[in-house]
DNA sequence: AAATTTATGTGACCTGCTTCACAGACCCCA
DNA sequence: TGGGGTCTGTGAAGCAGGTCACATAAATTT
């Protein structure tokens, strides 16, 4: 049974239904690699159990992680809209349990049903609202600040938000796109004011008004 | 009658038809604001004439170009999947005519007819491949291989590639996400190079080849 | 518990781009 | 024909963040 969170929750009974009869669960452990940017792609992916890092790669190697999606999230959906390449990769980073929607189901669906792809709209356009901030985040905002806002987002799912988190440096510095030793003395500068607490590999966040306050997220 | 080029050029007899039955024309002179990043929006943006510039801004001021919107082109239309503030700016360049399609209209047609929302939702698609594009780009690009990325893309859509174009080394900025003297700098190494020839408000590309290879667009 | 691996903290230097400042060049129009 | 905007070119200095190079510390293996 899908989740009902995320996406879904806001879903109508009559598209959970759908995509319950058209959807085929699959277990991966973690650190797999679901599918990778410029693979062609066929199907969606919701999320029943666990975590599965989105990232983009350059050519070089370096990687931008973009987000982490959890229990109820929608992802993959670029390929039913258009079919095409991958735009990006998904890695489990936990033992997951995944709902696969093949493109080809969906659309025959949609053909009977139109009040589905008006709901399906409503999900492309979230999404690209989503990718327009992480464009505006990443253009505008310096280090420090995009480090504090990916923080409070990363953080804010877990229902206790003092409990330490499990995110490497390296981690962060991928989804900030800065370098590890700048993360590292970011953070420094935090712990000392008491903002963040640090541990090998895991984080606690202190103090989420002073970070908002670094995010720019305060002055309106 | 709406022009046949860029999305439509793909669309069916029926999507067009059906546009050009909903659709509202409007006259608009040079540098007039269409819609800002924020504002409340209900409508999609075809371009019939003329040029229409979409940019985000920052709080602070600065401005990040995305794209240059000419005949056929389809803007605005994040609005009509998913109501909500607008997530970019649209300003007109040249003296357009723009037809108008009001989202409550559109969204009455696709219920009637599913076809037209497999259609759209294929629009929805292509424009996230763009701004996973966008974002791809910024973030792993430096600003030489950046400019020559948007030159190569803005002058590829006019039909004689010699001809100069009219930017100044300002907008070429903002549309990097660089400033001016940045931008006039490094053109200067490339018009030294015979690569480019540049003007009062204008520059001519003169080596589409090696602007490829500053692109980093050649090694494959 | 020693040895190995992996993560963190920090100093020193480098570099690409910004910022500031100004000098010329072009253009419009009185 | 000349004078006030608006573009363009370029120098000098500053700075955020990258790069390189270790030292240390925490987990993991043997």
């Amino acid at each position: 049974m899908l989740p009902e969170t995320g996406f879904l929750e806001s879903a109508s009974p009559e598209l959970v239904a759908l995509l319950n009869s058209i959807s085929v669960v699959l277990e991966r452990p973690a650190n797999i690699v679901l599918f990778s940017e410029n693979d062609a792609g066929d199907a969606l992916y919701i999320v029943g159990q666990g975590a599965v890092e989105i990232s983009v790669l350059s050519e070089d190697g370096r990687k931008l992680g973009l987000e982490i999606m959890r229990r109820g999230s929608v992802f993959g959906e670029i390929a039913l809209f258009d079919p095409g390449p991958r735009t990006a990769t998904a890695t489990t980073i936990e033992a997951c349990t995944l709902y696969i929607v093949r493109n080809v189901d969906l659309l025959k669906a949609m053909r009977d049903t139109p009040e589905l792809s008006l709901e399906l709209l409503r999900l492309a356009g979230s999404r690209m609202r989503w990718m327009n901030m992480q464009l505006h985040e990443y253009v505008f905002l310096a280090l420090p600040a995009r480090l504090a806002r990916k923080l409070l987002h990363l953080t804010s799912e877990t229902a206790d938000a003092t409990k330490a988190f499990a995110l490497s440096q390296s981690d962060l510095a991928d989804f900030t796109g800065a370098t590890r030793e700048a993360v590292s003395r970011t953070l420094a500068v935090w712990k000392h004011r008491g903002i963040v607490e640090t541990g090998r590999g895991k984080l606690t966040v202190l103090d989420r008004e002073a970070l908002r306050q670094v995010a720019g997220l305060d002055d309106f």
